[in-house]
DNA sequence: GCCAAAAACGAACGTTCGTGCTATTCTACG
DNA sequence: CGTAGAATAGCACGAACGTTCGTTTTTGGC
């Protein structure tokens, strides 16, 4: 099927859009526009703008796994997979991986303070992000390589909150040092967390 | 005059609508149904929607210098002052000053790849949040009651992050323990940067 | 209580929004 | 190669957008 192809097209684009237009800034006209496609066109992919925009989070949570999450696996489970998922993460942002800043944060802070399905769709990748952070924390307690008081949950959430900030200060206030000093605070964070007599990953 | 009262209260009512739907979300239609009064009544006080934009960024800064800022500048400068600027953040966001959560990190979040007149106004009130943060931050150190070796950039950068994470996990994913996870972050850190035989203050 | 000035209104402008239809073009399989 | 079915285009719709303008109501100093 072509519509399959177009359809993905469409996607890409829709979520580099929405990362610096918003989710609700995103509009069926201008994406067609872009595209060089008619709006009917395009609109027949989806039958409704809120299906484009549960579309767009779905293609947004697949190339973030793919730029962010995935290559971290690849380093050894423990404490330079957690370290790994931290760079990477500081590195997504440098790349410019969505050219509005992480569309997640900007996502987040959009449906914050509204219901309905698209905010449910984030809430649920949020959740799941989370999670898979907490988890990388628990698998780095297990193999030895952080103190068993570390809570996982605490953690995680001083983690991804220094994520948040290195995209805003880095995105908005142009902070050329933004990403250092997050990496500097993640790697003071993280070496306090460790178990003593652990030799420290070289940068 | 009469004028002055009447835009007061159109500002008061966009800020809470701009916090829950974004300052691009926030229509005048909207905004001149909620309060009972014509569409153009209201657009003549301000001239075009992005002025109006622009108030409500200044008035949901005053806001927040009233509900957040001064308020803490009552405690003694220093650490105390520093703890209770944190302590006072936490509380905004539990209070619910703003009813879609923080005003500025969602138009930070909203304004971060796009530029215009509204994005420099929010960039110069985080800028001035930023550094009265770090300046405080130096206080402490000139007060004695934070090491020498504090970088007041990175630990004003760790401490809005913070903030704004708390907002985050709060606000978006209904997480009740949030704001006591970044109590205990903050305190972690702040502890950490304490001089040593420095009596930590009671909660 | 008068009267200029200030404030609010009501209607309309052109544009864009999301969303239906119907017709045309293209694609891929038999 | 022909044709059924998928994909796209064209057009129109009602509503809402920001904005303008002329009129009416309200206000406050004398």
């Amino acid at each position: 099927m072509k519509g399959a192809r177009t359809r993905q097209s469409i996607l890409e684009h829709a979520v580099d859009l929405a990362s610096t237009d918003g989710l609700e800034g995103l509009t069926i006209g201008r994406l067609a526009e872009e595209l060089s496609m008619s709006k009917s066109g395009l609109f027949a992919h989806f039958g409704s703008k809120e299906e484009l925009q549960l579309a767009a989070v779905e293609a947004a949570r697949e190339r973030y796994i793919t730029e962010v999450f995935r290559p971290a696996l690849g380093a050894a489970r423990g404490y330079p997979r957690l370290q790994a998922i931290c760079r990477g993460w500081l590195d997504y942002v440098r790349r410019g991986v969505f050219p509005g800043g992480c569309f997640f944060a900007a996502a987040s802070f959009e449906f914050d303070g509204r219901p309905g399905p698209v905010r449910d769709a984030i809430v649920a990748t949020m959740d799941n992000w989370i999670g898979a952070l907490e988890k990388a924390i628990l698998m780095a307690k297990d193999e030895g390589h952080l103190r068993s008081d570390v809570d996982p949950a605490l953690l995680a959430f001083e983690l991804n909150s220094l994520f948040f900030g290195a995209n805003f200060a880095f995105h908005l206030r142009g902070d050329k040092q933004a990403l250092a000093k997050a990496e500097t605070a993640i790697d003071i964070r993280l070496r306090g967390a460790a178990k003593k007599g652990r030799r420290p990953t070289s940068s």
